[in-house]
DNA sequence: ACTACATAGTGAAGTCACTTCACGATATGC
DNA sequence: GCATATCGTGAAGTGACTTCACTATGTAGT
């Protein structure tokens, strides 16, 4: 005998549609990672960039919520981008315990660069399919991520 | 103003299916980790596990192969794992180098639970679906991995 | 105003996944 | 036999994390 896998046992198509999200996540963050990493920095450093990007400037302690970690690791992921040239931090101008992160103009060129990298990776994958698939297919995994957000109540906004 | 995005822009729905996805390998990611961790392992650890469980025994670098990440890192996890009991090292009938890597029955054990589980959550996630939609589901997530994996040659099988 | 407590950021120390490089032990081709 | 490729691992280093302790500051409560 070679392995358990000798009796196909048919998967069922809840199993089937499971075992592709877990491959698509594995594909799509290694591809994500591997972008960040031609760019010259880590997927955690730019999910930093990305955060100042969409919401703006921001305390760290923010950011740390933002980000789902914790506000130690943010500072270290910071030293790095502001190493970079990438965000700056300067004084909070009520709370002098905080302090207030942003883009630098190199970090919102690099940021728009992200965004332009995402809008060509979406035409790439989608372009050709009909609006109603894709909008079935989004449908699909909201209700796929909200219930996977009702199992790990942990998981953030 | 407050950020970029007080204009709505309509993101069409090529672009939003690629933010879903965006989200679900970031909520789906954390939910296994944090499964994992709930188990007593971490991913990387585990992701061998399945590997043994899925392939039968095999070298280390099969496994080093088959997990897509050097040799070297695999010996490390599989240090991890013989320490639990839960793989064992043999030595290879015919190359005296190599060594064999299977389940121990305690790792049988942990993979048939990790099996279970997520038969489960497939069950939670989509049993309620029609087949037919989910079918729809899975080839659209099939189009959109292999198109990935065009876009980054050096993803693994 | 003074005490009490919560909060913002960081140093120290540690874990885990991962890498590259070097090395000893085998296998293999000619 | 001898060159050469391959198997696993020690050594050393990076990056993303964590917890704990500590300082500096804000926010009450009386």
């Amino acid at each position: 005998m070679k392995s358990l896998h000798d009796m196909p046992e048919r998967p069922g198509p809840a199993r089937a549609s499971l075992d592709r999200l877990f491959e698509l996540t594995e594909v799509l963050g290694a591809l994500m990672q591997r972008g960040m990493a031609d760019r010259g920095l880590t997927l955690a450093r730019a999910g930093v960039l990305w955060a100042l990007f969409h919401d703006g400037p921001m305390t760290q302690r923010a950011l740390a919520a933002a980000r789902g970690v914790t506000p130690r690791n943010v500072t270290g992921l910071l030293d790095a981008l502001q190493e970079e040239g990438l965000v700056a931090r300067e004084a909070h101008p009520t709370d002098r315990r905080a302090t207030l992160v942003s883009l630098t103009p190199k970090g919102r060129e690099f940021t728009a660069g992200l965004r332009g990298g995402r809008d060509e990776l979406a035409a790439l994958l989608f372009a050709d399919l009909p609006p109603e698939r894709l909008d079935t297919f989004a449908a699909t995994l909201v209700l796929a991520i909200e219930r996977l957000k009702d199992v790990d109540p942990t998981a953030h906004a």
